[in-house]
DNA sequence: TATTGGACATACCGCTGGTATGGCCAATAC
DNA sequence: GTATTGGCCATACCAGCGGTATGTCCAATA
């Protein structure tokens, strides 16, 4: 009877999932922090930076202000984390999609198929595309950006590039780079206000692919990107 | 003496240059209206959105908060009406660049020469590309967007594309701008932040141009944007 | 001359991000 | 075991912000 009494008026809990090396009170810790970090990424998702108050995230994490404060600096700080959650979560996948082929070229395609994925995913478009550079400021935002998703872009491109010319330098690559990141964000953007956005993406991968084969046609043919002053 | 001490009393105040089928009454209400645009332009570029406040924007154009809120319903509706004018003045600049040549080619060199600078200007940077997006919304960004700047960039892809492949429908070009638009954005911001801002947009270009002339030259090839399938 | 309404100014409000302070308790030292 | 410390978080509070409600003035019209 006690026993079930007690089980009615504390609130079950679910028992932390012990990390060895972690004491309890860290692991606590670690788990508000993060579950901060979940809540913000959900509401930045749904309502946007500006429109986000800290009073709602603490209220969503069942935290206080003072909470926050201790693990954040402010909320800027918090969205940076999330943004590089985000990224990083990003990344992560167009690099396992690549990893399914061997083939150079298909695994380009791969990648950038699956960045253009990326791109129409809410949180990836409001977070990283549509806020970010407004919201951290373009240094942070660019900086950010190639500690993990640009890269992996780069690399793409650069493969691209340098199969057919293997004359071009770093710096040319990175511009191509610039380029193709930017027209698959913007493009992508594009796509989940299209009637049908299928068909919308499918539009843009063999625009991009198409842009990429006339790449590669010229470099065959001898053509350098030098040649074009 | 009379004179004298009046002139030194009452601020000097410019005529207003009366404008015809306008009474002096509509005269200065049109230049309060203008004069708040132009001080939040400046404000705007210079601190970003967020940290411009209304009164710092009526204190510039040293009036109150009262006058603002006569003339716009708000900080946002302020903001779009600087877009507007930004935007417009920028697909103004590029059409006039374009009407300097007869050639086709020549003319697409040209407008995409001149949105590389325009994109490299501080205000067009920071309140349409920078963080245009974030403070409209992505809708009303795209719209505005395709009232102006984007079109333009939407013919001159176009012009280039048909004139290899004519069988390309409406939609494969709109796709196409998007990705030049968005590549050009992209880059362009990448531009201000390079050490040597001249090399790196003419590195742009030249990128673009070898994009470009792989497109033709897959198109007098015969072959297709279908044909990536 | 009387009246109206556009063009503002003034005063005020609620909310927000941020800060200052204090309390609790697990972890450590002894 | 006890004392003490410091990480973790709650509470209370503040200044500045965008926005609103109300009042005032005077040019334009009748």
């Amino acid at each position: 009877m006690a026993k079930s009494s007690v089980s009615k008026l504390v609130p079950k809990v679910p028992p932390l999932p012990s990390v060895p090396g972690m004491s309890r009170r860290q692991q606590f810790s670690a788990s508000t922090k993060k579950t901060l970090v979940d809540v913000a990424e959900r509401l930045f998702t749904e309502h946007g930076y500006a429109s986000t108050s800290l009073d709602a995230i603490v209220a969503g994490a069942e935290v206080t202000k003072g909470a926050l404060y201790h693990h954040f600096s402010g909320k800027q700080a918090l969205y940076e984390v999330v943004f590089e959650k985000v990224e990083a979560a990003t990344a992560q996948s167009i690099d396992a999609a690549m990893r399914e082929t061997k083939d150079p070229w298909e695994q380009a395609r791969a990648g950038l198929r699956t960045f253009l994925q990326a791109v129409q995913q809410p949180t990836y478009r409001r977070i990283v595309v549509q806020e970010g550079p407004a919201v951290l400021g373009y240094q942070r935002y660019r900086e950010q950006e190639e500690r993990s998703t640009f890269t992996v872009v780069e690399d793409i491109v650069a493969a691209v590039l340098r199969a057919g010319d293997r004359t071009v330098d770093d710096e040319m690559v990175a511009t191509f780079a610039r380029l193709f990141f930017g027209a698959m964000s913007a493009a992508g953007e594009s796509v989940t206000e299209a009637s049908n956005p299928e068909d919308a993406a499918e539009r843009i991968e063999l625009a991009v692919t198409y842009l990429l084969t006339g790449v590669q046609t010229l470099a065959k043919q001898g053509v350098k990107v030098e040649d074009m002053r």
